[in-house]
DNA sequence: TATTGTTATACTCTATAACTATA
DNA sequence: TATAGTTATAGAGTATAACAATA
């Protein structure tokens, strides 16, 4: 699926083999700006980048989630939290709701027509986890996963 | 190795496991991120980022090497990595050398000033990435490397 | 004309500081 | 006063367009 990103001849050309190619931050890197790639070319249409398709995710399956606690959730800082639910707000997909008992924390919620976007765009997700999982084995990426989870979690 | 990142007791709060934890994007960004604070901080001192670091790399060990082809090994683009061998230069830890029989090409090379701040760079370098293998032990560690490079090698 | 290098620029992502409002 | 949310802003990183110089 990376191959098919390549849009012309010279960016065709494989990549050589050099003296960072060991280097696991190095290739962490790469393997997470293709990944994204992927990501962002089947969300295209529902104008969806990685972090905005996880809030809505989020906001699916959970509830009472608050800023604070999402910010945590996707480790952003709470600043770019309100920013980024400041644009799933305009475009109403997400909506703040001020908790009528207390009318302090501030509620987060998906909209249907969230809900909706949601749907559409998790098939294309789905096809593009598959192709990874393609790419992968089931086994190597189950067993990728568990790796990755190894370097960040405490 | 990531926990001593932690800065504040907010910030040692575990991380709830959400319904984006188990998506192999996700995982990786969140990997990424990590292994690259650590880089950082362990080049902080020498005031050297990922990029910067494996450009100095790559010319100490690879001759012949223009703008065209670290651009391409660094999957980097022609305009960036002009940007960013300036800053180098400006620092005196590379060079931009016209090779004299055609006055056309330019050679990228690494000053000696560049290299003794590499060869100090590195030593912490190599700490970093002894402490990620210590995580994933050496098999876990390589087994990572083969599976990122699945992910975007043709 | 095609390729290589370069500048300018814009957009996204992320980080910090400072402000508001509520407990 | 502490905490939650917010705004403004600055700094990286990356993308494109346009230009210069050379083959």
């Amino acid at each position: 699926m990376i191959v098919a990103t390549k849009q012309s001849a010279a960016e065709d050309l494989v990549d050589e083999v050099h003296p960072m190619s060991d280097h696991l931050g190095y290739a962490l890197r790469r393997a997470q700006v293709a990944v994204f790639q992927d990501f962002c070319e089947s969300t295209a249409s529902f104008d969806l980048r990685p972090a905005e398709y996880s809030v809505l995710v989020i906001l699916k399956e959970m509830t009472d989630v608050r800023h604070n606690r999402l910010a945590r959730m996707l480790e952003i800082k709470p600043a770019n939290c309100a920013t980024l639910i400041n644009k799933l707000e305009e475009r109403s997909l997400v909506t703040r709701e001020k908790l009528p008992v207390s009318g302090r924390a501030i509620l987060l919620r998906l909209t249907r027509e969230g809900d909706s976007l949601l749907r559409q765009a998790t098939k294309q997700v789905d096809a593009h986890r598959q192709r990874l999982r393609d790419r992968l084995g089931d086994e190597g990426a189950a067993q990728l996963l568990r790796l990755l989870n190894q370097l960040y979690q405490n």
